[in-house]
DNA sequence: AGAGTGCAGGTTTTT
DNA sequence: CCTGCACTCT
C-alpha cells in the first residue's frame, strides 16, 4: 500500500479514502480468480479449502484488509484465530502493512488459547476465579495429577499419571467434565470410579489454586458462554467477523467456541445487560443484529493433530454445520516445483476417503528429488551436512534450509554432525527453555506473587534454594493454613507459631519477606500503574534476595553455571517484554510465557539451518528441505499402526513435510538406527514406494546399502582420511575423498525400487573363535556373541582395525575357514 | 534434611 | 542410552 499511515477516523462518516478510490483493486492485485473470490465474497459463512502453498495467508490478510478498507468493519470487530503466536504476529504485520498501523488497532489476531485467556481474564470473576489466574502447562498439571494418583493409590488399578492426564485432556477437548463422564462411564469398574474421583479432585484443585490448564482455557470459555448468555452476547456483539486458520486442526471444544460466537444474540440487543437497563433507550435496529460472519481456512490433507483431539469432521462437515456456506477451492500452488508437487500428490492420493484434489503449478518441473540411504544415522546426518554445505556454496542461505524429522530424539545425531561440520543450526522446540527446572522455579516465584492462591507454586519454591524445609515443615504449614482458614501463602507470615526450629522459622520468614517486597514492587496499590520495568526488577529482587542466585554461584556443580545463564536470559526476556509492552503487568508476562510454543521462537533463526519435527514444520516453507528418517516405524511411526486412522495421519504428516519445499527436496534414511543404545534394522518407508520412480534421483538407494559388495558407507569412508582406518570413532577431520563418494547414479540402476528384502545373513551361526571376513574391515576373529534373534551382535577383533561390534543379521560379513 | 546410589522404565507428534 | 525416580545411608 502506498499510504500505510492513513488512519481510519473513528466516528467519521467518510472512509480514509475518497469515494473515487478503488482500494479493492489494489488488494486484489496479483490474485487468481478463486483467490479473489475468497477475498471479496460476503456472506454468513465461507470455507476456503486451501491446498499447501496456495497463498491462503495472503488471501486471509487481504480479506481482513478489504473489510477494513471498505468500512464494513471496525478493527475491533475482527477476530482472527491462527495456529501459533508467530503466525498471529505475521498476520497482524501483513494487515498493518496493507491498511496502516492505526487502522489495524484493536483487532484480535491470536491463537485460540491467547484469545480465551483474554476473555477469561476479563470475565474470571463471573465464576469463581480472579483475573490473576495462573495457566498450568502440561508439566504443572502432570505434577498435580501425579500427587492425586498417589493419594488415591490409583496405580494399583493401572492408572499411571500419564494415562490419567491424557484421558482428562481428551475429555476436556470433548467438553466433558468428571460428572458428565461418570454418567456415561462404566462405574462398576473400580478403575473408572477412581479415575472419576481423580478427575473431580483435579478440577477442584485447579479451582482452589485459581488456575486453568491448557485445555481449560478453551473448555471453560465455552462453559462461560453457555452458562452466562449475557457474557456471550458481549462478544457476539463485538466480533462481527471471525476468521479461523488451520481449521482442519480444531478440536471439538474449539469448534464449540466458534459456534457459540457465531450464534445470534441470546437476548434482543438493548435489554438487560448487567440488569442495569442503561442501554434500553439507545438501541436502534436492536434485534436485527445478525450472527457474526465466519470464514474458515483449511486443508483436510494437512490435518495432523487428531492425536490431540483435532476433528477432521469440523472441516469436512462445515457445509452441513453452516447451511448456505460458500466454498472456495484454492489449488494453484505458488511455492513448489512440479516435481515436488507430483510427489506430494502421489503420496496423498493413497489416502482413501478424501476429496480428490491436485496441486499444480506453472513454474516448471524443477530439480528432481534427491534420495540417500545411509548405513547408520550418522552416515545419514553426514550426507545432510554435506548437501547443506554444497547448497550454501551454490548460494542458498542457511536460513532457507530446513531439516525435518519425525521424533525429537532424531535431532541428536544431526546435531552431532552439524557441530563437527561447523554448520550453524537451530533446533526448534527441542530445547524447551521454559521447562528447565531453574526457569520453572523463577516463574513459580513470580506466580507466588501474582497469584498467591496458587499453592503449587508456593510449595515449589518453599525449599528452593535450600532452607532446610522438608516434608514435615511443609505439612505443618498446610495444617496451620487449613486450621486458620487462610491460604498457604499467608501462612508463611506466621512462621513463629508453626512449632519448627528457629533456623527454619527464619527461612520461612525470609521467603515471606522477599515475596512481600516483590509484590509491593510489581503490584502497586490501587490505581497506580507499575513502571514498565517492574517485572524484570521484581524478578531480580526475587532471585537475588531469596538467595537463589547465591546458591547457584556457590555450587560446585558445573551445570549450575549454565543455570545462572538461563536465569539471566529470563531476566532479559522480561526486559524485552517491558520494551514491547510498556503497560504490561506481571500477569501479562506470565501469560505470554505460558503460551509460547515451539514454533514461536523462530525469529533468531536467521543465518542458521532450522531443525524441527514434521509437526512443527506446519505452515512454514523453505527453499531446500531435508526429510530424514524416511523409514518404516518412524514415518509412519510404529505406534500409529495400531491406532484407527493412524497410518493415514502419518501420510498427511509426510505430505505436510514434502509440501514445505520450494526448490529442493531430499529424502534420507538409514539402514540401521540406534535407539536405547540398541541397534535396530530399518526398512524404507512405504511412502517412498508411493512416489513415481522417475521423480527421485537416488544418490545411494536402499538397494545399494543392502546388497553385498555395494557402496561403502560414507561413515566408514569418513573414518579413514587418507586411506587408512582412523581407529575408533570419528576423527575431527571428517573429510573423505571425493572419489570414494558415489555421486549421482543412473536411474536405471537405482530407480526408486525398494528391494523386497534387505541383506539378511539369516541365522548365520557364529561362535567365539570363528574367523570372519567383513567387506570393509577385512578379516577378524569373533570374541563373543550377545543378543538374540535379529539383534544378535558379534564382538569381533579385526586384524587391522581392532574391535568392532556388528549386527550379525545384516553386517556384510561371511564366515571363513 | 540432604546426598548418594541403584534401578526401572521410557521416546510420537503439542497448544 | 539417558534420565528421572525411589530408596538408603549419613
Amino acid at each position: 500500500m502506498t499510504d500505510a499511515s492513513t488512519p481510519i477516523i473513528v466516528g467519521s462518516d467518510r472512509g480514509p479514502r475518497g469515494a473515487g478510490d478503488r482500494p479493492d483493486n489494489e488488494l486484489l492485485e496479483g490474485l487468481n480468480p478463486p483467490q479473489r473470490e475468497a477475498v471479496t465474497y460476503r456472506g454468513p459463512a465461507l470455507l476456503i479449502v486451501a491446498g499447501a502453498g496456495s497463498g491462503k495467508t495472503s488471501v486471509l490478510t487481504r480479506r481482513i484488509a478489504s473489510l477494513l478498507w471498505n468500512r464494513e468493519a471496525w478493527p475491533s470487530q475482527i477476530l482472527a484465530i491462527t495456529f501459533t503466536n508467530k503466525a498471529a504476529g505475521e498476520m497482524r504485520e501483513r494487515v498493518q502493512h496493507l491498511v496502516g498501523d492505526n487502522a489495524a488497532q484493536g483487532m484480535w489476531i491470536s491463537t485460540f488459547h491467547s484469545a480465551c485467556v483474554r476473555i477469561l481474564r476479563r470475565e474470571a470473576q463471573q465464576f469463581g476465579f480472579t483475573k490473576a489466574f495462573t495457566i498450568y502447562d502440561s508439566g504443572d498439571s502432570r505434577a498435580l495429577i501425579k500427587r492425586l494418583v498417589k493419594e488415591h493409590e490409583a496405580d494399583a488399578f493401572g492408572l499411571t499419571p500419564a494415562a490419567v492426564q491424557g484421558k482428562i485432556s481428551k475429555l476436556k477437548n470433548e467438553l466433558a467434565d468428571a460428572e458428565s463422564y461418570a454418567r456415561s462411564a462404566n462405574m462398576s469398574d473400580p478403575a473408572e470410579r477412581i479415575f472419576v474421583d481423580i478427575f473431580a479432585d483435579y478440577q477442584r484443585a485447579l479451582q482452589r489454586a485459581n488456575a486453568f490448564d491448557f485445555d481449560d482455557l478453551i473448555a471453560q470459555t465455552v462453559y462461560l458462554f453457555r452458562a452466562f448468555p449475557h457474557v456471550a452476547d458481549v462478544y457476539r456483539r463485538r466480533f462481527r467477523h471471525i476468521l479461523v486458520d488451520e481449521y482442519q486442526d480444531t478440536n471439538h471444544a474449539q469448534y464449540a467456541l466458534i459456534h457459540e460466537l457465531t450464534q445470534p444474540l441470546s437476548e434482543p440487543e438493548g435489554e438487560s445487560y448487567g440488569d442495569s437497563g442503561m442501554m434500553i433507550f439507545d438501541a436502534p435496529a436492536a434485534d436485527t443484529l445478525p450472527a457474526a460472519s465466519l470464514t474458515v481456512v483449511g486443508d483436510s490433507d494437512q490435518s495432523i493433530y487428531a492425536f490431540r483431539g483435532a476433528d477432521i469432521r469440523n472441516i469436512t462437515e462445515f457445509e452441513r454445520d453452516y447451511p448456505g456456506a460458500k466454498v472456495v477451492l484454492l489449488e494453484q500452488n505458488y511455492r513448489s516445483t512440479q516435481n515436488i508437487l507430483s510427489a506430494a500428490n502421489a503420496v496423498i492420493s493413497n489416502n482413501f476417503d478424501r476429496k480428490d484434489k491436485k496441486l499444480w503449478t506453472d513454474v516448471g518441473a524443477g530439480e528432481r528429488i534427491v534420495g540417500f540411504t545411509g548405513y547408520s544415522q550418522h552416515d545419514e546426518a553426514q550426507f545432510v551436512a554435506d548437501e547443506i554445505d554444497s547448497l550454501r556454496r551454490a548460494g542458498v542461505d542457511y536460513s532457507q534450509m530446513a531439516v525435518f524429522y519425525r521424533t525429537n530424539s532424531q535431532s541428536r545425531a544431526l546435531e552431532e554432525i552439524f557441530i563437527r561440520s561447523a554448520l550453524p543450526y537451530k533446533i526448534m522446540g527441542g530445547t524447551k527453555f521454559y521447562e528447565r527446572a531453574e526457569i520453572k522455579d523463577a516463574l513459580a516465584y513470580l506466580v507466588a506473587v501474582a497469584n498467591p492462591a496458587d499453592e503449587m507454586a508456593v510449595r515449589r519454591i518453599l525449599n528452593r534454594p535450600r532452607r532446610g524445609i522438608g516434608d514435615v515443615t511443609e505439612t505443618a504449614i498446610a495444617r496451620y493454613a487449613a486450621d486458620e482458614g487462610i491460604t498457604f501463602r499467608d501462612a508463611l507470615a506466621n512462621s513463629s507459631v508453626l512449632g519448627v526450629g528457629p533456623k527454619i522459622q527464619a527461612g520461612i520468614a525470609q521467603l515471606d519477606a522477599v515475596l512481600a517486597e516483590a509484590s509491593e514492587h510489581m503490584l502497586p496499590a490501587s490505581g497506580e500503574l507499575a513502571p514498565p520495568t517492574a517485572v524484570a526488577e521484581g524478578l531480580q529482587i526475587l532471585l537475588q534476595k531469596s538467595g537463589y542466585l547465591d546458591a547457584l554461584r556457590a555450587s560446585k556443580d558445573p551445570q549450575d553455571e549454565a543455570r545462572l545463564e538461563n536465569l539471566d536470559e529470563l531476566v532479559a526476556v522480561a526486559r524485552e517484554f517491558a520494551r514491547n509492552n510498556p503497560e504490561g503487568t506481571i500477569i501479562d508476562f506470565l501469560t505470554e510465557v505460558a503460551l509460547v510454543s515451539d514454533a514461536d521462537d523462530l525469529e533468531d533463526a536467521s543465518g542458521s539451518v532450522s531443525l524441527m519435527t514434521l509437526h512443527t514444520a506446519k505452515g512454514l516453507e523453505y527453499d531446500a528441505v531435508f526429510i530424514t528418517g524416511v523409514e518404516e516405524d518412524l514415518i509412519p511411526h510404529r505406534i500409529s499402526a495400531g491406532e484407527p486412522g493412524g497410518p493415514q495421519e502419518e501420510r498427511r504428516l509426510f505430505y505436510v513435510g514434502v509440501t514445505r519445499a520450494r526448490q529442493r527436496l531430499f529424502f534420507t534414511l538409514a539402514m540401521t538406527r540406534a535407539q536405547f543404545g540398541e541397534v535396530t534394522v530399518a526398512m524404507p518407508s512405504r511412502f517412498l514406494q508411493e512416489i513415481p520412480a522417475d521423480l527421485i534421483d537416488w544418490r545411494q538407494s536402499p538397494g545399494d546399502v543392502n546388497s553385498r559388495g555395494g557402496t561403502q558407507s560414507r561413515a566408514l569412508n569418513a573414518r579413514r582420511p587418507g586411506g587408512g582406518f582412523g581407529g575408533s570413532g570419528f576423527g575431527t577431520s571428517r573429510r573423505y575423498g571425493e572419489d570414494l563418494v558415489p555421486k549421482s547414479t543412473s536411474i536405471e540402476r537405482f530407480a526408486n525400487r525398494i528391494p523386497a528384502k534387505v541383506r539378511d545373513n539369516g541365522d548365520l551361526a557364529l561362535k567365539p573363535g570363528d574367523r570372519i571376513r567383513h567387506d570393509d574391515f577385512g578379516e577378524g576373529r569373533v570374541d563373543a556373541i550377545t543378543g538374540e534373534g535379529a539383534k544378535r551382535v558379534a564382538h569381533v577383533r579385526f586384524d587391522k582395525v581392532g574391535a568392532k561390534k556388528l549386527l550379525v543379521k545384516i553386517a556384510p560379513i561371511e564366515k571363513i575357514g
